[in-house]
DNA sequence: CAGTGGTCTAGACCACAGG
DNA sequence: CTGTGGTCTAGACCACTGC
């Protein structure tokens, strides 16, 4: 990573409008850049602070508030006495990040999948919409059954922009998604917005889950995002909820 | 506040367990304590970070540590060149932080309030369970049913300890409870966890929203936490989510 | 203008992990 | 023992607010 640019702590003028950008957050948009461009792989150990400082030509109070702001976002692991990491995708932090349904007793559990189907095709209107897509774009879909504790309760959709994932339909697909879209594609799920409504279940869903048609079920919509913003992932997820609740904290 | 009794960067000793506990959070945990005695009324502005680091024996860069903790659990607000001030229970604030229910379009919109009954009475089992009361504890109660946009599209049932909100029966209830419970009680919502649900709606519920019974609801299950951990309301919320969904982001 | 929070630096020392 | 992140300090200067 070139030094920063000063002038480091003065004032960036946009169109007569005066922003001012402290050093650390460039620093942080440095950091982040090379982050989204693969150059460290998953799990690999940062340089020291130390070094970042001494590379970048800043103090390493000033490296340290950058890291700690990636730290915050979930994008890097500190270990003291160790060093930085890049954070992963395992199960862990995919169950602590993204995965809100808890047992009665509060417990998480990562479900078991059986996928139903994957194909491919030209995305619909409303893909497009969700995935932010060009009028021709090609999806891939994907279609499976989660259990747990061995109750299927989570009927769940996925569409993946094709361009984004070549191949992937022929590979076996693995329970923790994300997992192989870091390792084998280098896209790393940063973060994901959930909309949540109650609904009533399909035909289709009913019979997948073993129960009544029209049976209510939370319908939880997903938009995951990379790194860098780019919509890797739309997911609908129609789940039973009578032994499994969504938990959500407001702090 | 006194001075932070050094040993002060050294170790807890805790029946032979060492605990490392670094000054900033002893500094946080006597700030905590004077804002959960109401020290400061809410909106008030807090001594400056210079006086603050005087009064403790510490350095500025620590205190602001601390501060920054306390900035991050919502419970105070910064605002450059003005001060530090204690976080209000305004609209904006309770819409920010603790009302997840969006429209279509991505607005938050605060709810009005018609509230049905209020009453008292000895605690049931489930209400002692939640709110952690004692054996033959009394509970305030009340009904009510909010409108997004002129529509009615919540029915709220809400628990509260007596003990805590002596004379609110008596009271007109304002759209903004949380407001009520910090001026009047000079109890500060500080948190709350909540526990979503696929419901379908009893007789009473869709009756108060307009709807056929058995349609699908979001069952919001809530329990709120004062700055010191008290536990001071439960909620269950049902919402219709036609018109409205309830956002999570997984950041 | 004075007073507030916000940034940045340089340096010392501590806690922790691993060879 | 060395190297890492974590804490703490002291001081300088900047940005913002309101008088």
């Amino acid at each position: 990573m070139p030094p920063i640019t000063r002038p480091n702590r003065s004032a960036r003028r946009d169109a007569a409008e005066i922003v001012f950008f402290p050093l650390y957050r460039q620093v942080r948009e440095g950091l982040l850049r090379r982050l989204a461009e693969g150059a460290w792989p998953a799990g690999a150990m940062l340089p020291s602070e130390q070094v970042l400082a001494a590379e970048l030509g800043v103090s390493q109070g000033t490296v340290r508030k950058a890291l700690d702001a990636l730290v915050a976002e979930n994008l890097l692991v500190r270990r003291q006495g160790r060093g930085t990491f890049v954070a992963l995708h395992d199960e862990s932090r995919i169950l602590f990040q993204f995965f809100r349904l808890v047992s009665e007793t509060g417990e998480r559990q990562f479900p078991e999948s059986r996928v139903l189907r994957v194909g491919a095709g030209r995305a619909s209107a409303e893909e497009r919409a969700r995935l932010a897509l060009a009028a021709r774009a090609r999806v891939v879909r994907i279609r499976r059954v989660r259990a747990l504790a061995g109750r299927p309760c989570i009927a769940e959709s996925i569409v993946l922009p094709a361009s984004l994932f070549p191949g992937l339909i022929e590979r076996p697909l693995p329970n923790n998604l994300y997992g192989l879209f870091a390792e084998k594609y280098g896209i790393g799920i940063a973060r994901a917005s959930e909309r949540l409504r109650a609904v009533a279940l399909g035909a289709s869903d009913a019979t997948l889950l073993g129960v009544a048609q029209g049976t209510p079920a939370l319908a939880i919509d997903r938009l995951a995002l990379a790194i860098d913003g780019r919509r890797v992932e739309w997911r609908v997820s129609h789940c039973l909820t009578t032994h499994v609740h969504y938990a959500s904290d407001l702090t």
